[in-house]
DNA sequence: ATTGAAAGAGTCTCAGT
DNA sequence: ACTGAGACTCTTTCAAT
């Protein structure tokens, strides 16, 4: 998958325009970075093939979908050797939807996200009350979410 | 742009299948759920006027590209009242990917990916240092992303 | 609402530079 | 490595059901 290659400016413009909004033409992303479709198009099957691009993924309007309520869980384990059986588990539970092992204050840090808090907080008193190991969780209900935006991969040029 | 709108099976199972897959075509999709292209076709030219369908993105992968370090940080105020100023100068903060606002241990809850320790520590040392109504923060570094997956909308039947 | 077919647009390949 | 044109596939429209 992954040989080392060297990205140029072109590719790396390619990329950020497509984070945005991979609907864009060939034809039309290749006028506005000064070269033809068939580079874009070359170019794009480059990073496919070395496993930078692994596809495109449908942007969805969760809020429009019902789902209204993000939370981030900090988890504390019994043992931080439990974390393999403990994050098994955690997967297991459909609203979780990201799983981090960290440092810091907790062991684990998760994101939830529900449809309301009613379904949080079946996810706090009763799926995570099941799992073994964890010896407690804090939880943060987010109440709004200022921004969320790609990595801001632009400004390399090479 | 966001009339209340009834979203039945198909229209669940056609964002499901897309949330993790773009590309697939409208008659391979159509087949896979019993039903002609067109109606793919309609189907998600209704989602993207309602809303719901905002666009597709790149799916990249960020190790690849040099990006190794995630990274979250809670933020304590001096003051809640700072949250909107304080808000607006993170944003300025480029490796800051996402700001949340929440209930909980922190006033607010940022997201950071960086391409290096060093890259990191610039941003927890000087570029937040700089933003007046911070009084302190807690980083936790992510040492390994367990999974990052899709909300399961799939189980809505109607 | 769904279908199938025709028209239009986009992707992909390749020979030439 | 980039280009442009031809072949092919997909999207989009539409009349019929």
């Amino acid at each position: 998958m992954a040989t080392k290659l060297n990205l140029d400016k072109l590719d790396m413009q390619i990329i950020s325009e497509m984070m945005e909004d991979a609907q864009i033409s060939y034809a039309d992303l290749g006028k506005k970075l000064f070269v033809s479709g068939g580079t874009i198009h070359v170019r794009i099957k480059k990073l496919q093939e070395h496993g930078i691009v692994k596809g495109t993924k449908l942007n969805v309007d969760l809020k429009a979908l019902g789902y209204d309520i993000t939370a981030f869980i900090g988890v504390y384990l019994e043992k931080s050797s439990l974390y393999d059986t403990v994050a098994k588990d955690l997967q297991k539970i459909p609203e979780i939807v990201r799983l981090n092992y960290t440092t810091g204050n907790y062991s684990m840090f998760i994101e939830v996200v529900c449809k309301d808090i009613n379904q949080l907080r079946y996810v706090l008193h009763d799926a995570l009350q099941k799992i073994k190991g964890i010896e407690r969780t804090e939880t943060l209900i987010s109440l709004e979410e200022s921004f969320n935006r790609k990595v801001q991969v632009a400004s390399n040029l090479a």
